[in-house]
DNA sequence: CTGTTAGCGCCTTCAG
DNA sequence: CTGAAGGCGCTAACAG
């Protein structure tokens, strides 16, 4: 009986609620901002009456506009699809509902274009402050954030322009953590491989500390995959400390760059031999690799079902010098590691495993499934801690640009223990 | 020379624009609207001017105060966590670019008085639409919306009280496609897995329609796993079509609900046999079962290594009748498809798929890792028509309300491919 | 305790 | 072509 009528009927307005409950507008404010103790129990029992009967919801909009204050933070976020992102967002938005916060959730989608887009609006919506999970900035682009404009917390990575403060996993550590961890293992070459990190801070300092902690135990490495050829590999074999470094860049935005980092990988591995027998044993179970993704080494013209793992077998025994070289790969981040993993599996078949071990910073769902090491990041927490950053911020801080950064934690699986 | 002081200095507004290129509001806010036909070159020329000189930027809320709209549309999602989710929303945020709307994310994150409380959010902030991919929602929460409220759109379920557009996938097809695909390949038993599905519609569907093919292919099925025992296994198997359907609910929020599903699952592989000699080949090679998850089922007091698999080899070849009935589990969607898959290889190894099948409605990343046959949803295009709908209704359409069912693509993989 | 009076930043008649 | 005046829904001094 009380139901409103079916046609989107205009909402009730400040004073139509003033009219209804037979008083001013400014009452109607007060009880809206919990000012109880200024209100007579009649005109406030009047005015709630009122509110239910017109089913009144204040207009968020306008008291932004007036106050100059609308609790809207905007979080900028590079790429939704890496899990990582996904459970930061779970750390933000749990602070924001205990700050009283609304993050207003821009996915850019690794691309810039988008990004400098999002960064606009926000501003235009007059957001109190943003969160920045950035991909490649140039300064110009966030003009409008930081320093003199409005508040802001980077997270995962810091920008060149821009001072704020910022929030992250502690990267030098972490990759020292990793690189051990495979050392301690004994294995005999490691790839560190990751995303083109000229633009992105985070992975940087995961390369450069990698490399640090290789030369410092005693072993050589080097980078490749940059280029063109990439054919930089198989020279200096007398490495002092036993193991060997070695960067290898992939570039996921291009897959022409992908096929031909990872074909390098593939010599490397088939040049490394085969320990564990894997090859042998995953084609006689047929359980041996159909090649997904087009490989530009393998040209051989086996049957259809197991070409690949053919080529590649046979290059393996021919190429046994002996004792067969442990080989494994050090992933920068959950992506990186799922594109290896799948053409480590389109290859060397579903024991892949037992042939390369592969060990990743982010600790993504499958990566339990799979049995593959990993490093996992504190995201929840540093989600949390971004917002409360950004709200200390907004509130009128005036420290200096602080770095919180948060230890990963290392998480031994089967790829990697013995 | 003429960046801004450093000071968050406040932002310039359309008077102070109008002050500096010494003209009124009123011309302001016809360059901004673009109504340049209006405009003498000549002030054109002195805006365009002032505005870049004091970075001048509308102010959208005040924008939207006036003229009662703001581009805004609310986006309600249950459960970011879920690959499925991610892939809608990059379908919305496609469209939205396009359609020049601005999506506000909202993530309830599986907790309904999250659910409400955005809804509620939304609807102050006066979003002009909400697309709801909700989670149990009585209609009671979603009052605001629909009908007599700001237009809505469905996605993936319906909502009982609520009359609404909806877009999602063609669930009884989907479950017919994969059920169909296990029949044909010859499976004995096929298990199908799904959440509690009484407040789901989507998931209602999928079930009815699994059990609907299986029975009318002459073959039975029933329903377990909802109460306490779930006992009511072993009986009646005189089943006329050969294969048998069987329906498990799998509470994935409560750990204690998960454990006894999974239980009665591994009786029954259990019970099956050992087709492809699976735990004899995992349990030599020493990737054997690390039983991670609690099993409430194995304790015995084998070595550590590899107890649950000693136990259930033991069970299976106690049990071998004489042939090893098939077995394949068909899962609801990824998360389910996750959740077994995770405690299928604690317990049966590294080479569990030898021993069962798994098909799953949803394709998430890890799939063709692991060589699970899926059936992709067209998520992209589900987000995507899920915004057009909405953009029709808030442009005022007043078509009666539609349904746009999708269909999904079966992706057959090793997992169920002989 | 309560109502009146000004705006917040912008858009929209309506006269110049 | 251009500008002045009024108001969107709400809050914040000021008086009563």
């Amino acid at each position: 009986m009380s139901s409103p009528p079916l046609a989107a009927a205009r909402r009730a307005t400040i004073t139509d609620v003033a009219r209804e409950a037979g008083t001013g507008k400014t009452s109607i404010s007060r009880y809206l901002n919990g000012e109880m103790s200024v209100l007579s129990p009649e005109l406030r029992a009047r005015i709630e009456a009122a509110i239910e009967r017109l089913d009144y919801q204040p207009n968020q909009m306008a008291r932004g506009l007036k106050r100059g204050r609308n609790r809207l933070i905007g979080m900028l976020l590079a790429d939704l699809t890496n899990p990582y992102t996904v459970e930061v967002l779970q750390g933000v938005e749990a602070a924001c509902h205990a700050l009283g916060l609304m993050p207003l959730i821009c996915h850019a989608a690794n691309e810039v274009e988008m990004e400098r887009r999002y960064l606009q609006l926000l501003t235009t919506y007059r957001v109190e402050g943003v969160i920045v999970n950035a991909l490649g900035v140039r300064e110009e682009t966030l003009r409008p954030v930081g320093g003199g404009g409005i508040p802001a917390v980077l997270v995962d990575r810091s920008v060149d322009g821009l001072v704020a403060d910022m929030v992250g996993l502690d990267n030098r550590a972490a990759a020292e953590l990793g690189t051990r961890h495979l050392l301690e293992n004994g294995f005999d070459d490691i790839w560190f491989v990751v995303q083109p990190f000229e633009q992105v801070s985070s992975r940087q300092l995961r390369e450069a500390a990698f490399r640090e902690v290789m030369s410092r135990e005693g072993h050589e490495s080097r980078i490749s995959g940059k280029g063109e050829g990439g054919t930089n590999l198989g020279k200096g074999e007398g490495s002092n400390g036993g193991a060997r470094g070695h960067t290898l860049v992939l570039n996921l935005a291009e897959p022409a760059a992908v096929e031909r980092a990872l074909a390098e990988l593939d010599r490397a591995i088939d040049a490394a031999g085969d320990p564990g027998g894997a090859m042998a044993r995953a084609m006689a179970t047929g359980s041996a690799a159909r090649n997904t993704l087009d490989d530009a080494t393998s040209n051989s013209a086996d049957d259809a079902t197991g070409n690949a793992a053919a080529d590649a077998a046979r290059k393996a025994s021919a190429n046994a010098t002996g004792k067969a070289r442990r080989i494994a790969l050090f992933a920068a981040n959950a992506p990186v590691a799922l594109c290896l993993a799948l053409h480590l599996k389109a290859r060397y078949g579903a024991d892949w495993q037992a042939r390369v071990a592969l060990l990743s910073i982010d600790d993504p769902e499958w990566a339990e499934l799979t049995g593959v090491t990993t490093i996992r990041q504190p995201t929840y927490e540093i989600g949390y801690r971004a917002v409360e950053f950004l709200h200390e911020r907004i509130e009128g801080i005036q420290t200096t640009a602080r770095d919180c950064l948060l230890p990963g934690e290392l998480i031994v699986r089967a790829s990697t223990s013995r």
